[in-house]
Order: C-alpha cells, then sequence, then structure tokens
RNA sequence: GGCUUCGUAGCUCAAUUGGUUAGAGCGACCGGCUCAUAACCGGUAGGUUCGGGGUUCAAGUCCCUGCGAAGCCA
C-alpha cells in the first residue's frame, strides 16, 4: 500500500502561546506521519506559523518593537513543540518567509489570471479581533457577535468571486463523500455553501504587515488567502519537486473553528487557481480542563511544555489521543492522565514488557528461543488476538480513529498478559518442559515486538526503544513485519532493562477525587454558572491553589486518641492503628508512620484525625480516615494535640 | 429565530440495514496467581437505554412531543 502521504497541521497564529490544543493537532498529525512512513509510504508532514496580520502589527507596535522581531519571538515557542512533543515534522514553514511569500503572489496572479479577482469597494464593520468582517445585522451592542470591538470601515478592495463556486463546490462535495470528516461537520458546510456564497474581499489597505499584493500600491492580501497558501507553498508551489510528489495533501487536519477557512475557501481558491483540491480535510475537537472551557481569562490552559516535563511527552501524547475520538470534544485532567499512564501504560504494557523480559532472562539467560511445543488451547486465544489487533489496528488508522487503534493495540496487551497466566512459565520452568517454556518465551517475545512495532508511531521513543531491547533489526520494525504472526527471529539476545513506565504517583491533592462525590449537575453548566457572574470580577490575584473556607469546612478534622497500634499485616510502611474519635465504634487507620514510630510509643498520644476522608482499603485494611502528620519516612511526625481535649472535639 | 446533532451502568463510551438475556474500559466488591512496576488473571455488580405518546410481530435504533446539552447559520 506504499504510495505518497502528505499531513499538515495548520499554521498556528503567533499571537497565543502554544497551548494543549497547538499541541494536539500536532501529536497527531505526528502519529499519521510515522504510521505512514513504518508502512514504507512517501511521507510529508508540514508544521508552521502564521505570522502575519493586523493584529500582529498592532501587538509589535504596541511594544514598539517590529512585526518581524514580534513574530520571530513568537514564533519560537511554537518550533520547540517539535522536540518537546517529539514531532517529527519535515518542515516547519513561516509565512514571513521569501518562499511562501513568492507562492502567495503566484497564487493571487493564477485567481486573477482566471478572471476571479475584481477591484470593489467594501463598507462594513472591521473586528480587529476576529480579523472579519461583519454584516451590520450581526453587529451585538455595538459589537462583534464575538464581544470584539469593531470599527466602521469603508476600503476599496479587491474580491474573489467566491459565489461563483458554490455550485462547484456542492458538485466536489457530492462525488468526494470523505472530504470533510467528521461527517457532521460536513453537513454543516454543505449547508453553508448551499445558503449561497458571497465574495468575498481578499486585500486589505488598513496594515501593510502581509504579502503586497501584486501591482496594487496600499493592497496586502487577505490574511487567509496568504496562510492557507502555506500548504503548497512548503511544497515550493505549483512548479516545486515535492509538489509533484506530494500534492494533493492526503489531509490537513484543522481545529474545528478554522473549518469553513479549510473546506470552502481553500478549495475554491485552488479551483480558480486550476490546483487539485486535498484528498480530506479532518475537523478534531476541542478539550477542555477539569471540566470547564479553556481560557486566557480562567488561567487554565494546559501547557504541553510543562505536561512533557512532568509526566513525560509520551505519557501526554498517548492520554490526548487515547482518551477520545479524535472529532469529539475531550476534557483533560492530571487525574486522567495518571489514570492512563498507571492503568494502561504502566500496569498493562510496561509491566506486560517487564514481566516478559524477566522470564526471558531467567529461564533462557535473555536468548530469545527457537520455536518450541505449541499448545492449540492455550497460544490460539492469543493468536487470534493478534490477528484481530491487527485488522482493527489498520482499519482504524485509516480512518483516523487514535483511540480505536490504541484500544486494538491494547486488546493485544490485556490478552498477552493473560497468555502469561495461562501458559504460566514459572511452572514450566520448574517442571522442566524446556519444549513449551520455548514456545511460550518465543511467542511472548514476538508480542512484544509487534508491540513495539505498532506503538512506535504513538510513542517514538519507547517503541523503538522497547524494539532495541529485543535487538530486533531494521528489516523487524517494519510494518509490513507484522502482517503475519512469527516473523521475529530467534537466538537475538534480549536486554531487559528497567521498566519502560514507571507508575506516577498522585499528588496528594489529587487523591480526593478518589472518593468519588456524585458529581454534581455537569460541567457546561458549572462552566457558565461559574462564568456568568464572574466574568466582570478580574480573577483575583490569589496564588494558585486557593481555596475558599467553604472548602477547608468540609474538612472534618477532629481529636483523636490512639487506643491500639500493631504493625500492619500486609505492609512494612504501614501501622495499623484503632482510633477512639468520640464516637460510639473506635476507628481503624492505617498510617504509613512505621518508620517513625514503634506501635508501643503511640498507645494513649492525642491526634488529629481527618474523619470524613472516604474509608479506602490498604493492603486488606480498611482505613476509616487519616490522621495528620509531617515529614517523611523516619523523620516523620504526626500532629498531636497537648493536653487532654476530649476525643471527637472538632478542630477549626 | 432557523437548521443539525446528541441525551445508554457511578464515570467515559459501544451497540451491523429496527430483531434473541443492551456491551466494553475505568471505578467498586469478591476470588486466584506469584514471573512482574502495591503489578497480572478471573468472577460479580442488575442501567424504567432523559420523560410521555405512537408505528411495528419486534425499537436504545423509526415518527410526534416535552425537558436538557452541544454545534452551525441568521
Amino acid at each position: 500500500m506504499s504510495g505518497s502521504f502528505y499531513v499538515t497541521t495548520p499554521i498556528y497564529y503567533v499571537n497565543d502561546k502554544p497551548h494543549i490544543g497547538h499541541a494536539y493537532t500536532s501529536i497527531a498529525a505526528d502519529v499519521l506521519a510515522r504510521w505512514h512512513r513504518a508502512a514504507g509510504d512517501a511521507t510529508w508532514f508540514l508544521t508552521g506559523t502564521d505570522e502575519h496580520g493586523l493584529k500582529i502589527e498592532q501587538a509589535a507596535r504596541a511594544k514598539g518593537v517590529s512585526p518581524r522581531t514580534h513574530a520571530d519571538t513568537f514564533a519560537e515557542p511554537f518550533r520547540r513543540l517539535t522536540a518537546a512533543m517529539l514531532l517529527s515534522n519535515d518542515d516547519n514553514i513561516r509565512t514571513t518567509e521569501a518562499r511562501h511569500q513568492a507562492v502567495v503572489e503566484a497564487m493571487w496572479r493564477r485567481m486573477e489570471a482566471t478572471g476571479d479577482i475584481y477591484l470593489g469597494t467594501y463598507a462594513g464593520w472591521y473586528s480587529v479581533g476576529d480579523e472579519a468582517y461583519f454584516d451590520e445585522s450581526e453587529i451585538v451592542d455595538g459589537k462583534a457577535p464575538s464581544g470584539h470591538a469593531v470599527e466602521w470601515v469603508e476600503e476599496q478592495t479587491y474580491f474573489f468571486k467566491l459565489s461563483k463556486y458554490g455550485p462547484k463546490l456542492l458538485e466536489y462535495f457530492e462525488s468526494h463523500p470523505d472530504f470533510v470528516k467528521p461527517n457532521s461537520r460536513f453537513n454543516e458546510v454543505k449547508r453553508f455553501v448551499e445558503q449561497g456564497l458571497n465574495d468575498l474581499s481578499v486585500s486589505r489597505t488598513t496594515f501593510s504587515w502581509g504579502v503586497p499584493v501584486p501591482d496594487a500600491d496600499g493592497h496586502v492580501i487577505y490574511v487567509w488567502v496568504d496562510a492557507l497558501t502555506n500548504y503548497i507553498s512548503a511544497l515550493g508551489g505549483p512548479d516545486g519537486e515535492a509538489f509533484k510528489t506530494f500534492w494533493p495533501a492526503s489531509v490537513h487536519l484543522i481545529g474545528k473553528d478554522i473549518l469553513r477557512f479549510h473546506a470552502v475557501y481553500w478549495p475554491a481558491f485552488l479551483m480558480s487557481a486550476g490546483l487539485p483540491l486535498p484528498d480530506q480535510i479532518f475537523a478534531h475537537g476541542w478539550w477542555t480542563v477539569e471540566g470547564q472551557k479553556m481560557s486566557k481569562s480562567l488561567g487554565n490552559t494546559v501547557d504541553p511544555f510543562d505536561m512533557a516535563e512532568r509526566y513525560g511527552a509520551e505519557a501526554f501524547r498517548y492520554f490526548l489521543l487515547r482518551e477520545v475520538s479524535f472529532g469529539s470534544d475531550g476534557d483533560f485532567s492530571e487525574h486522567g492522565l495518571i489514570n492512563r499512564i498507571n492503568g494502561d501504560l504502566a500496569n498493562d504494557f510496561g509491566n506486560l514488557v517487564n514481566r516478559s523480559l524477566g522470564m526471558l532472562d531467567r529461564y533462557r539467560q535473555g536468548v530469545i528461543p527457537a520455536r518450541g511445543r505449541a499448545e492449540d488451547a492455550e497460544d490460539g486465544p492469543l493468536l487470534q488476538a493478534y490477528a484481530e489487533a491487527r485488522d482493527a489496528l489498520h482499519a482504524a488508522m485509516g480512518e483516523l480513529a487514535f483511540n480505536k487503534a490504541l484500544a486494538a493495540i491494547w486488546s493485544l496487551v490485556g490478552a498477552a498478559n493473560k497468555y502469561v497466566d495461562v501458559s504460566a512459565p514459572w511452572t514450566l520452568a520448574k517442571q522442566g518442559d524446556a519444549a513449551r517454556l520455548d514456545e511460550v518465551l518465543y511467542t511472548l517475545c514476538e508480542t512484544l515486538r509487534v508491540l513495539g512495532v505498532w506503538l512506535s508511531p504513538f510513542l517514538p521513543v519507547k517503541g523503538p526503544e522497547l524494539l532495541d531491547r529485543l535487538d530486533a533489526s531494521p528489516a523487524l520494525r517494519a510494518l509490513s513485519s507484522t502482517d503475519t504472526w512469527g516473523q521475529g527471529a530467534s537466538g537475538l539476545t534480549a536486554r531487559k532493562g528497567d521498566p519502560l513506565f514507571p507508575r506516577v504517583e498522585r499528588p496528594a491533592a489529587e487523591d480526593a477525587p478518589a472518593a468519588k462525590p456524585a458529581k454534581a449537575p455537569k460541567q457546561p453548566k458549572q462552566a457558565k454558572q461559574a462564568k456568568a457572574p464572574k466574568a466582570p470580577k478580574a480573577p483575583a490575584a490569589l496564588p494558585e491553589g486557593t481555596i475558599a473556607y467553604d472548602d477547608f469546612a468540609k474538612l472534618q478534622l477532629k481529636v483523636a486518641r490512639i487506643i491500639a497500634a500493631e504493625a500492619h499485616p500486609d505492609a512494612d510502611r504501614l501501622l495499623k492503628l484503632t482510633v477512639d474519635a468520640g464516637e460510639a465504634e473506635p476507628r481503624t487507620v492505617c498510617a504509613g508512620i512505621a518508620a517513625a514510630y514503634a506501635p508501643a510509643d503511640l498507645v494513649g498520644q492525642t491526634v488529629v484525625l481527618l474523619a470524613n476522608l472516604a474509608p479506602r482499603k490498604i493492603r486488606g485494611v480498611v482505613s476509616q480516615g487519616m490522621l495528620l502528620a509531617a515529614g517523611e519516612g523516619a523523620d516523620t511526625r504526626l500532629a498531636t494535640v497537648p493536653g487532654e481535649l476530649a476525643p471527637g472535639t472538632q478542630v477549626s
């Protein structure tokens, strides 16, 4: 199935810092690019920055720097995204580059030659914030629908005969049912075009930071003509070598906010210029953060650099693509991220690698054995899981269903963990059944190899690292080497190594959600309530993490007396305490203070108990609360209460 | 205001052209194993499929209506 594959992200507007949305699009594009490279396709992955426009010009002026300097400064973090998110982009175009501007000019001339550009007068309300004109009827309270300020502008501008392309676009949509994904978005586009298109004003005279209109002093080419053209200017334009190989693009990945520009304007420009249209435009969804809409004013934007640093870029990549279906909105939370890391990456996958290579190491000194004796009843389910996962994975990648692709891969991880259980290599080793043990270990190594290949596009460091440990040759890393079972070589020496994905500790504050207080009203409502009344109030300048008194009041802190203490039966670091909190029954509480206190020293101490913490089973003992303490290890000290306060007394 | 989509187990989501006892993951509970990263495997958990009405031999799956949410357009 090798051919050519060209994937793009939007060029990111440099008036903003990179956030989770930018990272998301780029990561998705990266996974596609890596997948297609592994499949042997000639692949090109383009990202870039949009650096023109009135907003940039004004922001630069406000800072007293040149637009160029401003653009340079703000483009830099976007370029760092490549290293931080482990992107494999082949190019990173900037609209301020000469190679781009030349192609924009060429595009203009082509459209002009077709007779689609004419000079006219535009009068209307212009919003700098939206970079768009609004009709009188759209103005709400003297402002743009977005709330941005507008000003009345009358200017001579060039127009593009967009109206002429309505029928052609509809015809094209009809014959290309996969042109826009998801389908619901395609429907929106169709409806928009069906309503009739107005000609589009495609030049500006109100600013100069852009590509000049050829032979028309004072006119600058409309930002979207400029911006969209990046997809071909990066290929050298219509006459470029790369253009011949890679155009039309296989897929433009975009956020749903810029769908119309990509699905209506861009195709119309291309038609006018006599160029082929991209195969597909895929609009993905938005991320909310901890249930709330992401916004600068709320200060809850997710910084991808921060996430990569704290949890690893791969874990972040995995979470974003696994958590929701591409095309739907999703919610980002650290709680969810940690669940994915610990559950999927550490427990399921990482541990599978660790236990498998551990046994190979122990029983075969790390040498991947030749096939031994198969047992259909035991091997069958795993081989079937492999075949099903393989087919599901290919199907899912074909439709950009990354979450399904990962689910398919994890179904094989699950089957392999079960296989270890059922085949019980440790028993085979004890019994000396070498032929069977060989087969089982080979099977596990082959599974790991397949997983390594499949996961490499998603986990571009840990995937190859696993293959390194398996001593896999380049041929054994190609996607095609996983098309049929058993291509993995015997006789190679594998290295066990450290756990691929260590479990991450949940921040103490994160623990609360485990109690799961029946999540009351749904997010959107909360968001609105929180927003409407709060909006006028500037977010108070309180330190991050500040809580309201009400939040504190939720904690039931009580004085308690320790009436018994003993070592926890199944955990070295814990003590099992019995405390009197002034209630009918004494409580059992597990505390991680074994290193600091001997049980006998504790009886009779008066301490502080968090009494309304959800009970939790800790290594087999149900702990009904938590004692306040400070310090770590042997330096831990319980918070004690001097004197003789009665157990049950409220601490406030 | 018009149009579109959606509302399924505590949470996130599945359910071929309407068709047998509505599924999975996470969480919870119980049990098993010991190779492994307090990991892994198994089992259980009974959700009026938002409410109401209708079509049909049969509806989560079609129609009407009410409520709620989201999106596009004006």
